[in-house]
Order: structure tokens, then sequence, then C-alpha cells
DNA sequence: ATGAAAGCGCTAACAT
DNA sequence: ATGTTAGCGCTTTCAT
């Protein structure tokens, strides 16, 4: 590794000069600039790190932490960030978590041993432990798709969009309609009480049975939570819409429905939410909510921007619109 | 920020001995162990890794190098090496790069910056100044899904795996077969060649016209891709399969056959290639290839520990078994 | 304009 | 067993 000594070495000036140079700075003539411009350009020098973070104590890296099996979404969602804060000069480290008590502390370690500039999170917490620590240390921080009291917030009114996502059903004449919702995330809670919200208004009957609450939000599970449904329902001829909590599970959903011998839109619509890449290119196009992903990342990192430069104001939750977009997975009854 | 200093001062210590606590070395006595174990769970105190990578001259820290848009595939496989280099005791940097001159400068600067134990490629490089830098420094790295000279690589045999796929096509009585693949990366290329040896094999004609080329391995251009087939053929009906370079591009293509009106596989039958989690959900459930992506993220995060211990034997080239996965998509002519 | 020196947080070598 | 010291690569005073 050429450090900096080397340069100033070959270039027999001092190492001062050298930094002040690699940083752009004034107060060096003009040719010894030259001089050590060259010299880099010839060995390919970048400075460490770590020695600079050490310095100056910021590292200019954010952290952003997701789960560990984050579904396809979230995989947009977060090249979007990363993208968008390297366009402020941060560099983005990432930190993959369990919805565990011990990834979790795992997670917090890593993030601490960093010493970040500040913290973006697409994933809640089970353990308080985290947002204590956040908060203690003052470290910026926002957090993406969810919100957590005390922390800037860039989401979709995720209750509202999935009463949306249902009153399309109802309007379509639906009236016995189940739901596929998922573990883990604060949303899968969230889209099931817009759910129950809009049979409520439409005076349907909400019994528990109509929900089931699966393990993980792909098309794996998905699949897994139609059989339940069809279990429950003995056979399933007595429902005739099915709004699922993601793209991927409405895919394995109208899976398992296809396995049992019913067809989609014809026997049962199905509506899914996030409008993920390949929801337009499936059979039948999925209906789903679309989420603005490109605005929810791009104004995440742009409020950790402000959070960590502090001289704007300090950001706010912001609630982001969402679209019904209406495809061939449903239809009237 | 706690540092080792204020756990010091706290304990009445000097630094040494904490770090030596931190670390787990040997040589203290035990009530002042205890008494430092305690101030660091009551603090929380986490080493700073920069200020330990510079003493220590490494970083734990391995560096994996992915394509900006990566596809499913690439998205299950990195967290696999994550969590197998994790289990190394590595922490993995991701660093995302474009098949652009401009990117891959970029992404080596940030690769120099950080003073990596190792790198891993899951992406070929356009300009060999990558692969010049990491000679020149003599740096561990090892590749996945593909192989570049002087490199070990993890990988399957692409065009025998593809010459496969086609085969299996052929055995079902299919003599009119075309091909969508990609640009950007070796393997596009690689599928190629295996679907014309087995065309040539199967004393088929081989015109270039059976075989377009799309920007990305992705579902929208699977689509695009067919549209082009359709138009060339002048309305498709002259061909009754395709081979896809991805199953993504399957899902695509499928859905633009769909779109004129044909139906897989009572029309045209269609290989993918991958086995993507969604490829055993979609309608109808796709045949394709299973890369052994497990064992190839496993056997690259051990290569590469390998090569950084070097107390073992250099790892070389390693060519993992393919499988082809006969599922809906496909049927006999 | 330039260089010398100090110091960031940590570990290891060297005393004691 | 424990503390003192030096130094990793860098930037930033502070002299000159």
């Amino acid at each position: 590794m050429v450090s900096i000594k080397d340069i100033a070495r070959q270039a027999g000036m001092s190492a001062s000069t050298v930094s002040r140079v690699a940083n752009g700075k004034k107060h060096v003539s003009s040719d010894k600039r030259q001089r050590i411009l060259q010299l880099i350009e010839e060995t390919g020098y970048v400075p460490n790190k770590a020695a600079r973070a050490m310095v100056l104590k910021k590292t200019s890296s954010v952290g952003l932490v997701i789960p560990d099996t984050f579904n396809i979404f979230q995989r947009e969602l977060f090249s979007i960030i990363e993208r968008s804060l390297e366009s402020f000069g941060y560099y983005t480290m990432f930190f993959f978590s369990k919805f565990e008590d011990i990834s979790e502390e795992n997670c917090l370690n890593k993030l601490k041993a960093e010493n970040l500039d500040g913290i973006i999170l697409l994933h809640e917490m089970k353990n308080s432990a985290f947002y204590e620590y956040l908060n203690k240390i003052g470290i910026p921080a926002v957090t993406a798709t969810f919100r957590f009291p005390g922390i800037p917030a860039i989401h979709v009114n995720e209750e509202q969009a999935a009463a949306d996502a249902v009153n399309h059903l109802v309007s379509l004449g639906h009236r016995d309609i189940v739901m596929i919702s998922g573990d883990g995330f604060t949303f899968g809670r969230q889209r099931a009480d817009g759910f129950f919200q809009a049979l409520t208004e439409a005076d349907m009957d909400l019994d528990d049975n109509r929900v089931v609450f699966v393990r993980n939000y792909t098309a794996e599970f998905g699949m897994y939570g139609m059989r339940e449904l069809l279990l429950r329902r003995g056979g399933g001829r007595n429902f005739t819409a099915l709004f699922a909590a993601t793209d991927e599970l409405a895919i394995g959903a109208i899976r398992g429905l296809q396995d049992a011998g019913m067809r989609v839109p014809e026997d049962v619509s199905v509506v899914g939410f996030d409008d993920v890449d390949i929801s337009s290119y499936v059979i039948p196009r999925l209906t789903t909510v679309r989420q603005p992903i490109k605005e929810i990342g791009e104004q995440t990192a742009l409020a950790l921007h402000r959070s960590i430069t502090g001289n704007s104001v300090v950001p706010e939750d912001q609630i982001l619109p969402y679209r019904l977009i209406i495809r061939e997975s449903t239809r009237a009854v």
C-alpha cells in the first residue's frame, strides 16, 4: 500500500504538503501541486480511510440497517438510498439484521465499532436497546417505510393504503374477502388493520379467520398462507377476493389458488402491495399498491444528510403518496 | 463515544490492561478482568474499528463487488457469501459497480481506501485496471460465477449447462428453438455458446437471428427480447421453444408470448437459468437450470479465507455441478 | 508556502 | 501481572 509518506518522500516534500494537495486545500505552489498530483496519479495513491476517520473524527459513512431476508421491494429501495447517499458524498455500509435479539445486538456492536456519521433503518428492531443507543449517543438517524417515536421517518400511510386496496375489491362487488399478511414488521400489522377498517366501513363480517399471518413475506409463504386459508374455509369457494400484504405473497397465493383449481381473476381477485418490478410481468399482472419508492429513497437520504450537517431544519416525518395500480388480477364479481 | 481510555480511567488501570481484556488475552488477574468486563458491559464500549485496523494493519473486512443492478440470483448469492464470511469472522463491505469505466474506477478507489483483507468479485470488470491492481498489491481475491485468469474462481460450467438445457428441449422434439440472452456479463455469452453448441450437435439450423441480446437480465428486458424475436420471425408461429439466459428473462418472455396470444407450454416451451426463488411459484412454474447457489457461496468464502490465512493450499478453480429442474414450462412438441 | 509536531484510539513490544 | 512507550496513516495547528 502506498502511503502519504511514500508520496512525500518521492516528491521530496513533507506529508503536510501532500495532504493539502490530496484534499484540494490552498497554500501550495502550483509547481509542487503539479508534481504531487502526478505522483498520486502514477502510484494510484488513495488516502487510508481508517487513518482519515481517526483524525477527522468522522467517517463520511452511513450505516444502512436492512432485514436479513429483504424482499424485492426493500432491495430496490436500498439501492436507491445507496445511490442517493453517494451523491451526497457518503459511503454506505450495509448491516443485515434478523428480527432477533442476538442478531440485533450483533448488528448494534458492528455499528458502534464503525463510528458512523449517521444511520438509516429500513427495518424495525425487536429490542429497544437499539433505539436507546441511537438516542444516547445522539447520532443522526432516519427510518424509512416505518416510524419510531423520536426518529424522523419517511413512509406512506400503510393503513390507509391497505384500506384503499380493499376498497377497490369492495367496489368491484366482492363481499367475502380474505387476507394474507406476515409477522416481523409493523407494516404487516398496519396493512391488516387497514384491511379490517375497510371491511368495517363496508359493513362486512370481520372474523379473525379472514387473515392468516405467515412467517415471511415471500412467495413461498404466500403459497402456504393460501393453503391455510383454503383449509380454514373448507375448500375455499366461499371467498372471492384476497388482499396480500406484499406482491410476493400475492404471487405465492396465486400459485396456491391455481394448484387448488381456482383461477385468478376469474374465480378469485387478488391485490398485492409494493408494485415490485416483477409484478407487471407475471401472469396475471398484479393489481397492487405502488409505493413511491424513488421518493422514499431520495427523501430518506436527504433527511439524513440534513440531520448530519445540521445546517438546516431538523427533518420531520414525511408521509408520501401511494397509488393503486389496477391491472389484471382483479375483476368485478 | 466511549474509548479505551475512558474505561481505563474509570477502572483505575492502564489502557493496555483494558485492551488485553477486550481481546481475551491472558495475563490479567481475574479481579481486574471482572471489573473491566463489568465496565465494558455498563458503558457499551466497543473498540473503534478504524483505530484497530491501523495498528493491526488488517481490517478483518472483505470487499464484495457486486453489480449495481444485481438480479435475484446474485442477491441470493451475496447473502449467502456474507453469512459465510461472517462465520469466519470477517465483516463484509459491499461495493456496487456498474459495467462502466468510471464506475469501476470509483469502485476501485473505494476499495483501495479500505485496506481490505480480501476481495470477492461477483461481477466481471470491463477495465483490466481492476485486475491489475489486485495483482499488483497481491491482495487475496476470489471470483464467483465467472473466472478471470490468475484468480481462483467458483462457478459452474455455464456452456455445458446451457447446452443441457437446450438438449432437454431437443429431446422433447423441438426443432425450432430461439434464445434471449444479455450483454455485460460473460455468462450471457457462454450460455449463448452452449445454445449454439447444442443446436449444432442436434444438427439444427443456427442462424444468428435465433438469439437476441438484450441490455439487462430482467423480466422487463425479457419481454422486449420476446417482442424483438416475434418481429424477426414475422409473428412467431415458427418457433416452438425458447431458452432464456436467466429466469427473470424467461418470466418477461412468457409475458411477451402471452401478450401475443401464445401460451406456455402449449404453444411454446420455455427454459430458464438459475432457479431463482420465484421460479417455482410463477405460472407456469419454470423449467430451469439450478446453480448450486449455497455451495457456490460457501466455497467462495472458504477459498478466500484460505487465501487470506495462507496456511493451507492455495485454492484453485472449482467447477460445481448444476442440475436441470423440469417443471411446467416445457412439454413435448 | 512549507515543514515539524501533536494527536486521533488502539495494540504490541518492552520494561518492571 | 501490569504499566509505559511507540507507532499505525493521516490532518491540523503552529512555527517559520
